[in-house]
DNA sequence: ATGGTAGTCTAACTA
């Protein structure tokens, strides 16, 4: 089973490259961020022609968030239960017997903003959330734009991204630290260790032709999917596409 | 990075 991540940065102009990516990587689910419509205009009739089945939250200009998968999604579930909040960050579903949580996580724009702040909540909301999820879906994948990088490792300048930054910063890693704590892991870092593997580039001062990238879009697996993860990775190829999100695949096959 | 580009929408925000 193929799952995917990809936070597309407008659906509306990046549908041709989801459905020449779905066409020859033929995940079996893939979950979308940064949709940026509103749900009586999301193309599910484009994607079924495809084979996927569609579910989805939105709004008009900001956020939304899908699924995308080849047999029907169940059980979903939209926002964080008990955490109120008109941005449209979260969608969670399973899918063949695998709970499938969509996130994406807050920017938090700079440290010591109220959009910081925001982000420092809802990350909590969402460890205590998941501290749930995971008793009642053992087999759980939470993935999709955490807007941390984890370790220096994957930056491709430390002295800027440090722990008084945005996206790096010292509180942002100890939330991210707190949700592998649950029992989830890096599912990229299972199978690779080196540094400079990244799947953002800002768009602002040629980040990609630089090579100045972030790893921040991330699939996490719980212990009970840890031994049946038989691989990972970023698929870098949509980034070099015309007209690209500033964001490329990430993805797992799971032995399921 | 008081910078830069992209998306939405056509001013100003979010990233």
């Amino acid at each position: 089973m193929k799952i995917a991540s990809w936070n597309v940065n407008s659906l509306n102009v990046r549908l041709p490259h989801v459905e020449e990516w779905l066409k020859s990587r033929q995940p079996d689910v893939v979950v979308l961020q940064e949709t940026k419509m509103e749900d009586h205009k999301f193309p599910d009739d484009a994607l079924a022609s495809l084979g996927y089945r569609s579910v989805f939250v939105g709004q008009k200009t900001y956020n939304g968030v899908a699924i995308l998968s080849k047999v029907s999604a169940k059980e979903e579930q939209i926002g964080i239960p008990g955490f109120d909040d008109e941005q449209k960050r979260v969608i969670a579903a399973t899918v063949n017997g695998i709970r499938i949580v969509n996130l994406y996580v807050v920017n938090g724009q700079d440290v010591g903003t109220d959009k910081y702040d925001y982000k420092l909540r809802w990350l909590d909301a969402v460890h205590g959330w998941l501290g749930e999820e995971i008793k009642k879906h053992p087999n759980l994948v939470v993935l999709g734009d955490f807007n941390i990088a984890p370790d220096e490792r994957d930056v491709y300048d430390p002295k800027v991204w440090n722990d008084n930054h945005i996206l790096t910063s010292a509180a942002e890693r100890t939330a991210y630290k707190r949700l592998l704590d649950l029992g989830l892991h890096d599912s990229f870092r299972l199978h690779n260790d080196e540094a400079g593997h990244y799947s953002w580039w800002d768009f602002r001062s040629g980040g990609f032709q630089r090579g100045n990238g972030l790893r921040i879009d991330l699939v996490l697996v719980s212990d009970a999917l840890k031994s049946k993860c038989s691989a990972a990775g970023i698929d870098r190829d949509p980034r070099t596409w015309e007209r690209p999100s500033d964001h490329t695949p990430v993805w797992v096959d799971l032995d399921v």
